[in-house]
DNA sequence: CAAATTTAAACAAACGTTTAATTAATGTGC
DNA sequence: GCACATTAATTAAACGTTTGTTTAAATTTG
């Protein structure tokens, strides 16, 4: 036995979680089909085995991905939003977390939106999408608000959302398009802080030349 | 012998076409890795040998799907550009284009963006990519020009190109998402002019709104 | 010792591709 | 226009690999 009895971690939790960021990161690059098992165990360290013995399947793997990080994403949800201040105010304090969510879990967001584009297993599409609607209400709720408020002009919601996830989406998922534009030589030079504050400013400049009345 | 031979029409034009729109459709949906030449060779209702037989390979077809939208995409490229005008009327005369071709060819710009994130092949990788630079400069020359010319206020052009292509690209490659946010319950109405005419104008909207002094 | 982990080997199924035989279409000489 | 040779198109079957998964033995751990 090398599994440590603890309350705090489940039984394999340290290798369970070795071979669930590899398979984060291969999944998110390649996609479910352009990922083999072989290929994740040599990265991962593991013997190809290892992968039904802790996770039963390769498609089991692919959820467990997803599960782990849908924990984090409920716990942004549930997060006390800033009772002060008003449209604008909730506005730009939610622009400035949905980019440092989406560029922290980057990898995780590709799996996402590459899955439910793909409908390939209605389940978890139903599951993905539903999460991803709540999100995207999180900010359509803040624009209907902000409209019968009167701090914004009345636009569409749905169109302002895509307007602010479009862009972003493009920055997270398309790093090899981000480097040229960002004149940046590594991946991780796309998302430094500079450019993750860069990124911030324009969508919170963007919506704010879009939405004031 | 069943080809026409004719000046027209390549030997096995027809049916090399044929193969060619059920793999752009397929490769546009389950990715490279996501297509087995079975599945293919079924929903094109030919054997499966053909694709060899005409293609030479999987990989050779997959590279035949995006030489043949190429050539459409490089006339886009030289098209006239209407010369009079000023940047306002070149820059809402070009997302109305953009919009359209994005639209009409999103089976294959889904391909394209995929084909560049992964970085699988290098040699597509490359020539995609700079394709896809061709057209984004012709968005960043226009907003230069017009920053130069005192129409638009001083942006990052980087920036304004992500804010017309994020939101578009996010129209034309998510139709699940997409479905919902337009209230369509087919994807095809997603893409009916209505919601096209719809983008454009925001789009247009949008970006007045971002770049007027 | 006993239970959990790790391993190498083997499994059937699916993969891309090739083969050899068959069918269909065209060109040629008359 | 017809028979025949030729070339192209199409097919079913088989090829060798790679796939995800399982097995049974070996190793590590408590």
């Amino acid at each position: 036995m090398k599994k440590t009895i603890s309350i705090l971690n489940d039984p394999g939790f340290e290798k369970k979680d070795q071979i669930l960021d590899v398979a984060e990161a291969l999944f998110s690059k390649h996609g479910f089909d352009g990922v083999s098992i072989r290929s994740l165990a040599k990265q991962a360290n593991i013997n190809i085995a290892m992968v039904s013995y802790y996770f039963g399947s390769k498609e089991n793997l692919y959820i467990a991905v997803i599960e782990r990080k849908m924990v984090t994403i409920r716990q942004y949800l549930t997060e006390a939003f800033p009772n002060g201040g008003n449209a604008w105010d909730k506005l730009y304090y939610i622009i400035d977390r949905y980019v440092d969510r989406m560029v922290d879990n980057r990898s995780f967001m590709n799996i996402v939106f590459t899955e439910v584009a793909s409908e390939n297993r209605e389940h978890i599409v139903d599951f993905l999408s539903k999460r991803l609607a709540d999100n995207q209400e999180a900010f359509g709720g803040l624009i209907v608000e902000g409209i019968k408020s009167g701090h914004f002009r009345e636009v569409d919601p749905q169109l302002a959302i895509m307007s602010i996830i479009g862009p972003l989406k493009l920055y997270v998922s398309n790093p090899f398009m981000v480097k040229k534009m960002m004149n940046e030589n590594t991946i991780e030079g796309c998302y430094s802080s500079v450019h993750r504050d860069r990124m911030k400013a324009h969508l919170k400049d963007l919506m704010t030349r879009f939405l004031k009345p």
